[in-house]
DNA sequence: TAAACTTATTGTATTATAAAGATTAAAAAA
DNA sequence: TTTTTTAATCTTTATAATACAATAAGTTTA
């Protein structure tokens, strides 16, 4: 055992979030062993000798949940010594921004969406992780518009604006929002229409050739003091 | 040996920058053991099990530097399988900004300054890491008036642009940093005037209270596309 | 089939901030 | 006293952010 020989574990976690039913929301997965048996968790292992952080990231993303191919972003390593009660598990968290069409996630009962506004309780700090990475992406949404990452390929702007509002926790004016969002580097009008809903139907934008680090592309306004 | 045992070992490395005869500069410790005995790397030991990552870091840049009682803030985890001749050793890095006047480093032939311009071979990824550290430091200072901890308690708004040019390594425009610097929460004019300059004196400004996370404070824009 | 209803879409005036141009001020050196 | 150098201020212009209300395009209902 690892903590017999007084060195350090070290694991990955990774918070995957997603906007489902009108909802942003986080994949956890119940745990099996102890600690925290049953509890839920944010998807996370040990990393292996052979493999770096991301690569540990990603397989173990892909064991516990069958998601793959996606952009995950290192967010913050925790290592309070008593974040575990067994052992000295220190875990480097990653975090992603998926849309939920594009994930093969098979939902059973041990792997599940959850509203990040009404989770279930967490095993270890995996609540405070995921705190942090809503922090984070509130900050990188500010910058650029990395809601795209959240939404289905065609979108209507008024789902964009509720993918914000929904991440920022504020209401944002809808001519202001769809005045920044316009000049957005890579959004492009298509000529197709929404017809799900049952009133006046919205045009589709779609985003191609995204550069997340492009600085013309921040369209949300800092608070001011 | 911890590789013989096929588990890893998590290390803390600091890069601390200041300012220093009107360059940037980090501080290195030359190292007295192999592997890279003699080259010079940034700060850095083992996590001990008993403390957190923060504090790790805190106490091994005091027993490596004599550096105390400043803010270190996490930069990034680097956990490449090679980044260790030897063995598997994943580090967490953090870094400071530093006054050069608050600090009491003694160097020494083994611990001494270096302009990050012209850095001398580096053990490790230590270049990669002090990279890194600069580029976050240019994202802050885009945010919030970081330069600060750089600057002498009292200053001058020409070597609070200077700091800013070093760090951006760019020129900025001096009528208009003024202009957004004296907007700055927590910058005080004082009725003192700098005497070193053989020109015409200038006002000597402080920082107080400061809120780094002050979104009033951005005061450098952003370049835009 | 007209009226009511719901959501989508657009424009303008005002204010704040950024960038660029030009001038004045205070000291030391010549 | 003039020149030189750096500090400091003021103004204009351009760009971006904010607040704010009416119209358009469909569906539903009476």
């Amino acid at each position: 055992m690892f903590n017999e020989i007084k060195t350090h574990e070290i694991t990955v976690d990774i918070v995957i979030l997603t906007i489902k039913d009108n909802a942003l929301q986080v994949l956890l997965v119940k745990r099996s062993n102890e600690p925290f048996k049953d509890k839920w968790a944010i998807p996370g292992g040990y990393v292996r000798m052979s493999e770096n952080l991301d690569e540990a990231a990603m397989r173990v993303l892909k064991e516990k949940t069958n998601v793959d191919n996606i952009y995950l972003e290192q967010l913050y390593t925790f290592g309070d010594p008593l974040r575990h009660p067994v052992s000295r598990v220190i875990t480097c968290a990653y975090f992603a921004l998926i849309r939920a069409e594009d994930v093969n996630v098979i939902t059973t009962p041990d792997v599940a969406w959850h509203k990040v506004s009404a989770l279930p309780p967490l095993a270890f700090d995996h609540k405070e992780i995921i705190e942090y990475s809503l922090k984070r992406t509130r900050e990188r949404l500010e910058m650029c518009p990395v809601a795209y990452q959240l939404l289905n390929e065609k979108f209507t702007l008024t789902e964009m604006q509720k993918a914000y509002e929904m991440i920022m926790e504020k209401k944002l004016d809808k001519r202001n929002f769809r005045k920044k969002v316009i000049t957005t580097e890579g959004l492009r009008e298509l000529n197709e229409f929404s017809k799900s809903s049952s009133k006046r139907p919205a045009r589709l934008y779609t985003f191609d050739n995204i550069k997340l680090n492009s600085k013309r592309a921040h369209f949300i306004k800092k608070a001011r003091g």
